[in-house]
DNA sequence: TTGAAAGCGCTAACAC
DNA sequence: GTGTTAGCGCTTTCAA
């Protein structure tokens, strides 16, 4: 840890703190001569602020936070989390705001996380993983801490949202597929607790009418090849499965093939989120690309302009586009 | 932003901010009785002590950082990121510090960022993607920031080191395939800059004598394919191909497929890193995998304990497993 | 246009 | 075992 302070550039451009303060900020007229001995003794000195002063004098911690209720293990297999993070990371840089992670295992934590996070740790928070009437926006909304949902909520809610169109591409692929002559469509969901993984279903849903051929997976390889082999057992198989993501599409198309099975022609596959080897499989995986990054980039600067005052907004990121590929053709 | 202070938990208490401060962090001895009163205290006016006094206070900012001079667009695609930070995440969630996150894309930003790191904005920092001859390294000696090496490091230095061994995985690789009567074997590489992309092809050279065979890919799917395109076309074709991630090795098979070469028959193809979708291939791909978490929790926990004050200390981490899966069958 | 001084909320000597 | 009192390094009134 370096020693130099604001007072020894202070000392050394023969001013006093608030000068320098304020020669830097540009929070107050300076002249353009004590200006520039200012810089140039933050320059010699290589001072840089103390975040932690500064966070204090001003209550902004210059961060903002995304707290993940998720098993450590699960970040690990998702491909929407680093895309996203890279786009939220992208806006943050502009304004020299850090990203806080932090991962908690259980609810107890993760109340104490927001309540440590809305006292002074960070400016505002990202809420991911939205489930159906989720604890923490209320909760949230009780701490004050400026947040923006990344995902629909089925709540009516005065926060910020990023949302994105789920339904249009199941819809599009469904159109597709009975264009193709299927007639059995089912659909591996993920987790329906998840806001997103209902969205998809209920689009499903809507359009095949039924639930027979629903089946709820929990976005894992796991759980795709199971939910597979047992729509495959199925008297009246299905010749044609939506996943709700390209792990277990991929888990799908493996188990459907050991068992002789021929893609697409004996069984349609479809992922979502379009993970960055899909493209590359062989057949390659027909999928939905959401641009995560997109997301992320709207997300931090709808927060960062909330934070500094803005009334909340939402915007919706029509990024979700079906790649239609070998695995459905 | 609550408006809550030690203050108010004191008063609220019958004793002063010391004892507050005392009770909770048992920095020196309290009364069951007084203790009993402030935890209640705390507890019924919801109390949670700023960070940000208590960074300024302490100089510890129960932050470690992670600074990423990667472009946003390349982490994405990567699969070794996502599972490392959950690792990192196991160990921090345990004493409640943060992980900040932090991409910059040039060096100017990149210098700036570790200088307000060691001001008080983190207490550490994890750095990956080591380069040979690595700025950053003397450059956060001098500033005085604990710090951990992830991977290897080709110079001196007295800073703590989680390290693999990337070469012995490439040497049985080369072991299996020349078992099974490959003659010309490739490899594709990553960045040669990157120590471990250096580590992993000098492991290669030594094994083969020559870089007749070696091209030097930067970890995307683009240069997977084209450099496969070129080592196809060569009048001696290699009959087997390691490429440095699983990224270029997917899409070296695609473009061999393509061309009508059937895997692993004509050519067999390993990758690196073991993606998660890699098992699920067909043919499945042959792949290290390095266990980022288990790196992670080791980085994370060096790092815990030379901010406490412990020497650095370098453990291996050896983690690095080959699975042969079909595409070298 | 600049200086002086108060204070952000906490911790840590130092007394008692 | 507990209270008193300085700061930590910055920002920001308030004067000059």
């Amino acid at each position: 840890m370096s020693r130099t302070t604001i007072a020894d550039v202070a000392r050394e451009a023969g001013v006093t703190k608030a000068t320098v303060s304020h020669a830097l900020s540009g929070n107050r007229p300076t002249s353009e001569e004590t200006r520039a001995k200012v810089l140039a003794a933050a320059e010699k000195l290589n001072w840089v602020p103390s975040q932690s002063a500064r966070a204090l004098a001003t209550s902004r911690a210059n961060t903002v936070a995304v707290v993940l209720a998720r098993d450590p293990a699960v970040i690990a297999n998702d491909s929407f989390f680093p895309a996203f993070i890279a786009g939220v990371e992208s806006v943050l840089a502009e304004t020299e705001t850090g990203l806080l992670l932090q991962v908690v295992t259980d609810r107890a934590a993760e109340e104490r996380a927001y309540r440590t996070l809305s006292h002074g740790r960070a400016d505002g928070a990202l809420l991911l993983d939205l489930r159906t009437d989720d604890w923490r926006v209320p909760f949230l909304d009780e701490l004050g801490l400026p947040t923006v949902l990344v995902g629909a909520y089925d709540q009516p809610t005065d926060f910020s949202c990023v949302r994105t169109d789920d339904a249009a591409p199941v819809r599009e692929l469904i159109a597709h597929l009975r264009a193709a002559g299927h007639q059995r469509i089912a659909h591996i969901s993920g987790p329906l607790a998840y806001v997103h993984s209902r969205a998809r279903a209920d689009a499903y849903l809507a359009e095949v009418g039924t639930d027979e051929l629903l089946r709820e997976g929990d976005f894992t390889a796991a759980s795709g090849r199971d939910l597979t082999e047992a729509l495959l057992a199925l008297p009246d198989r299905p010749t044609a499965i939506l996943y709700s993501n390209d792990t277990m599409a991929i888990a799908g198309l493996s188990f459907a093939r050991s068992q002789g099975l021929a893609i697409p022609r004996d069984l349609a596959i479809s992922g979502f989120d379009d993970d960055h080897l899909s493209a590359h499989l062989s057949p390659a995986l027909t999928s939905v690309s959401s641009d995560p990054a997109a997301r992320g980039r709207a997300a931090a600067r709808i927060l960062r302009d909330v934070i500094l005052g803005a009334q909340p907004r939402t915007e919706v990121v029509d990024s979700n586009v079906v790649h239609f590929r070998e695995s459905t053709a």
